[in-house]
DNA sequence: CCCCTCCGTTTCGATTTCCGAAGCGGTCAC
DNA sequence: GTGACCGCTTCGGAAATCGAAACGGAGGGG
């Protein structure tokens, strides 16, 4: 449950995904999570590094923990959805003029991934 | 990535995690996701609406579309890494006298789950 | 009928979180 | 020295969230 409330805040998913890759440094990393202000990104970081999912290496940039890396992995089927859910959604609402939605959801795009992985390729 | 900005609000993973078990009307829902307010548990339900993660009952209950159906197994290995996560994190940080966590992210407790499921059992 | 309970939903003021830009001290290349 | 990057902090304003009250409606009991 306290998992929900950890990954259920602003961002938090997102620097555990964009970590995915390796290891990066704040600035690159804030880059990388569309520029998120860095000081939520220091609350997000501090908040991960407390949960143990992340750690700092000597160099100051921040990669996942053993225990982090299974989290991004739980996370795939999640990524895996999204996709579907973007072929789903999207070719239906695409051109949506009357826009009731209530919130600023954006609907999902064929949006590039890339996800460039590195599993157990190092 | 339009999908961890969805599940990135507070409380969307959480109301879809609570929905797993079948149907539940508003203010069920509601007294279930930790008595969230109503104003932001309305804003939820309409963004999952419109992601057609869920919908409506006749009688006006919420229920899982099979999107979010899928949305909700894809969240099992979450939900499993939580436990993992758990038990390696509580045990060491069960009785931390010097707290400066800098943020209220409860730590993972053996906290009751109860998951009743329901995966093609009706 | 009235009263009471539960429901879904909306409104509104107060609190919390988030943003965004600026600034700090530090390292390294020029 | 100057300029560019770095990790990180501070702060005022904007946005999200909270929390409690209220609305009309459905149902049950007296």
């Amino acid at each position: 449950m306290a998992a929900l409330d950890l990954f259920g805040r602003r961002w938090s998913l997102r620097i555990l995904w964009e970590l995915r890759a390796g290891p990066l440094g704040f600035r690159p990393l804030q880059k990388r999570c569309d520029d998120m202000s860095s000081s939520v990104m220091r609350q997000r970081l501090t908040e991960l590094l407390d949960a143990q999912v992340i750690h700092q290496l000597p160099d100051s940039r921040y990669e996942l923990t053993p225990l982090g890396q299974e989290a991004r992995h739980a996370l795939n089927p999640l990524a895996h959805w999204a996709e579907r859910w973007a072929a789903t959604i999207d070719p239906q609402g695409a051109d949506r003029t009357d826009d009731r939605s209530a919130s600023r959801v954006s609907h999902p795009d064929t949006v590039g991934d890339g996800t460039p992985e590195r599993d157990s390729a190092d």
